[in-house]
DNA sequence: CATGAATGAGCGTTCATTCAT
DNA sequence: CATGAATGAACGCTCATTCAT
């Protein structure tokens, strides 16, 4: 667009720095925090490495830093989705959707996003945990709303919140890691997963 | 002790190998493969350091038969605990709690198991993904025997294997994690998903 | 405070050359050549990082600039004081006593007049040395007119030269590396390194 | 010499250590520490780069024990000597002899030795100052001696020591700075400074 | 087979210098 | 003249891998 160059006037920094996120963000993503070299996210910005490090102070920084803004924007889509959505199901399935619509534009991102184990140190470890946590109470929030209006059973919603982000996850890692999916196949996986949640395993 | 001894007269080479994973198996769990040094786990197996590459061609391949050799030890353990078990909820929770067990002892190992993004390189990356397959498949197979028994409804056994192993790493996850939990917390947390998996949310 | 505005004016290069000189002395001595920033310096000078270069075409020419000049301004305080020394006992002690009061006020900088090795390049180097030779001579010829003036025997001068400068360096280094010291003993050290230079060891 | 292939037998990893000492010997004296690579040093010592690490933690910490190791070569040989020496004038002689004949042979470690101002850090400092006071209370415990042996008057010994080691230093940079001396100049040289320094400057 | 000393490719980070504004 | 964002060459250090013994 046009306005690009319009906004490296109006916001030169941000610019940058945002360009050096999204670089980030591809490149963490095709090479894991280890593999990724700090020079190849300056090139993908297009800018100099020492350009990372005026907007940064370290690899694990940056990594971090990514991680957050990315998080974040999932999370800003999911909430205003989620305010349209009046019963469990439809809960359920707006998660579901958006989480996999997101995955979709992010597979490069969603390796890390869903797996929670710790890339490069104590304090990343630390607060991909706190995100994770926070994602658990938010669920187990909406499934005591269900509850109090008789939706859903007076089941431990702790536990309720674990079974549906854990299917989440493996249905998510399913359509990322196996690209051959076709769109119906996955709408019709995603169909299934909310169906047992829902109704159960059993007779 | 002298029976040490015999064992190394008795089976040299193999018992050093077993060593060398063994030792692998602590040093990456602790440390994560990129953190991990190859002189350490060869000092943690006793052994010199160019005495692992008699054994493996890189670390990456140390990494793989670990995760691989600790993975069979695990299932066997599932296959002969599951051969007990009649009902769909008795191997459900057999299934739980062979898992958390298994997670307790080898708290170390969980994230690397839990966590299904690639530690290293494309190679190690595939052959994780397989294994992971392997158990949505087995697991939809227990299903399907399931069904067969009209145990369950005839659900979309691979959809549920999803929902079934997906709520296993969370709650796994969790018990990992934050250490503060009491086993009776644990055994209810478990009681709980495999009530919901079972029966559903809806009231 | 409105002169400095006005200082500003009458003579701006010149007053931002200097301000930056006085930096450079002020981090040089903190940090050493090699430990001291080029942005720390213009930040201490209050300018910008770029106008450094405006002024100065490298941190090394800086580095030489502020040397020479610090030197400079020893030298002249040396030379107006020497003036009013009239017997050759008195000239040692305005040397100590101007050398010491020097020491003391820019303690940062004794390290680099002190230590007489290159601490960039060949080119600082040479002109350090040559400016040490230039003191040697000056001393040398002070001797010289004690010697026609009979005050002293007729020694080799040069030799002295170098016998008066070295117990002044390592009677400075004392004041200027422990901190400790009272003026007094400072004053009586000053002492009775002269008497020894005057009178000799021998009894 | 043919032992050397001998030694390399007997003991390698010293032998290598010591090619390493050597190396950075020759590197830190010709370049000063910040210039010196570490690379130059490995290839100097005829070794990879990595090994230097074998042997030595840092830049830093080989730095430091080069200073200690030609230190103590120094002080050894000159403690041997003074041994031999008997009145003040032929310890003096001692000293400036074995100074000027070490500062000949290792003309590149004199700037180091002489020059007494952090190269490095905190620590390399503190441990060069210990060493330079060493030197000094030696020194002085040398004079203290020869005023109980009633050879010299009752002076102040500090302040005596640092005449003697503050012209010894400037001595010897003339030596190591101007290589155009002959040695018979240079013989003169310390025989006139030692004269001044016994019998002083006034008539 | 076993060893561990030796290696060097590789990478994160710094900072003097430049130049568009 | 003044600025400071941008740059990239340079370097210390790590560690998987090799190979002589």
């Amino acid at each position: 667009m046009g306005c690009l160059t319009m906004n490296d006037h109006v916001n030169p920094p941000e610019n940058k720095r945002l360009r050096i996120i999204n670089a980030a963000t591809a490149v963490f993503s095709r090479k894991g925090f280890h593999n990724a070299k700090v020079e190849e996210i300056a090139e993908e910005a297009d800018v100099g490495k020492g350009t990372v490090y005026e907007y940064f102070n370290s690899k694990k920084e940056l990594f971090l830093e990514m991680i957050l803004y990315t998080h974040d924007k999932y999370q800003d889509r999911l909430k205003q989705k989620l305010f349209e959505a009046n019963t469990i199901e439809e809960m359920l399935k707006t998660l579901f959707e958006v989480t996999m619509q997101f995955l979709n534009q992010h597979k490069e991102m969603a390796l890390i996003l869903l797996a929670d184990h710790p890339p490069a140190d104590e304090e990343t470890h630390r607060v991909l945990m706190e995100k994770e946590q926070q994602k658990v109470e938010e669920v187990s929030k909406m499934l005591d709303g269900a509850v109090d209006r008789k939706e859903i059973r007076p089941v431990n919603t702790d536990a309720a919140a674990r079974v549906i982000l854990g299917s989440l996850a493996l249905t998510g890692s399913q359509i990322v890691f196996f690209e051959n999916k076709s769109e119906l196949d996955c709408k019709q996986l995603t169909q299934d997963v909310i169906d047992i949640l829902l109704h159960g395993l059993e007779a």
